[in-house]
DNA sequence: TTTGTAATTAAGAATCATTCCAGTTTACAA
DNA sequence: TTGTAAACTGGAATGATTCTTAATTACAAA
């Protein structure tokens, strides 16, 4: 997965420096979590010693601009970022905000969407919010 | 639309204020536009003379905690607020933020993802970003 | 109708994730 | 080795939303 992210970089012409390598890294160690930036932050500092909070941001905001990985937007949550970009749900725990992974492919074509309301679909954003296992005996 | 979200504030012991009554009146004339919090200020004021930001943020939250309008949740852009509670897929547009909805009912059991993932669902939040048709000519 | 009170409203301050800015450094192609 | 566009930095700025505290009010019960 780290090796395919790379490629795709290299593909699009981005650079790769210590930093986005740092980023890279934690995002893949901790995919399963679904990182937000001050997790991936936190991280990669450790990996190399420099690094800003602005340049975590760019660099995902770039990374996500190329569909190199998925950036999860929130209102009240810090935004999460994610490495698998196969079509799935994402369970958001609003007790522990914690975030899976839930694979039911929506059969939902987007040709069919385009085709019968004019819209040209991008990115989709599948989400079902609730409670999970440990958080719904509060 | 009004009177049933009306009867629906009294049946959860909610007072009707006239701040309210003129929130509500501009979430019934505006629901296709899908307004934000500084739209339905801003057109609420216009019908009773004394209303504030924070009255508007407190009276769409505790509307929506109760189930009786919905928040669509976004990032980079102001939330949305819509009466339409029926499950659809929300058409964002990334070149002029219309939202529309596209009625085609996603057949996903919610219970059949409780007993599955063993995720209680309270809410979902299907969205499809891309461009709509005056926006998809740049 | 009057009253009591829990709910609601108000205004501004505070929050906080994210973006912007302007200057410096760096990856990498030639 | 060098030139340059891209990337990095840290601090300031942004802006939607929440918080705080005090004043006001809807409405159930007397």
């Amino acid at each position: 997965m780290k090796t395919s992210i790379i490629k795709k970089m290299r593909e699009k012409g981005l650079k790769l420096t210590p930093q986005r390598l740092a980023i890279i890294e934690v995002l893949v160690d901790k995919t399963h979590l679904h990182p937000g930036a001050s997790l991936i932050y936190r991280e990669a500092m450790k990996k190399v010693g420099s690094l800003s909070l602005s340049t975590v941001y760019s660099t995902l905001n770039e990374f996500s601009r190329h569909g190199i990985i998925k950036m999860l937007e929130f209102d009240k949550m810090e935004n999460r970022y994610e490495g698998n970009i196969m079509e799935h749900i994402n369970l958001v725990c609003k007790g522990c905000n914690k975030i899976m992974d839930y694979k039911v492919p929506v059969s939902i074509d987007l040709k069919e969407v385009a085709k019968k309301a004019r819209f040209w679909v991008t990115d989709t954003r599948l989400e079902y919010h609730g409670y999970c296992q440990e958080c719904k005996g509060k």
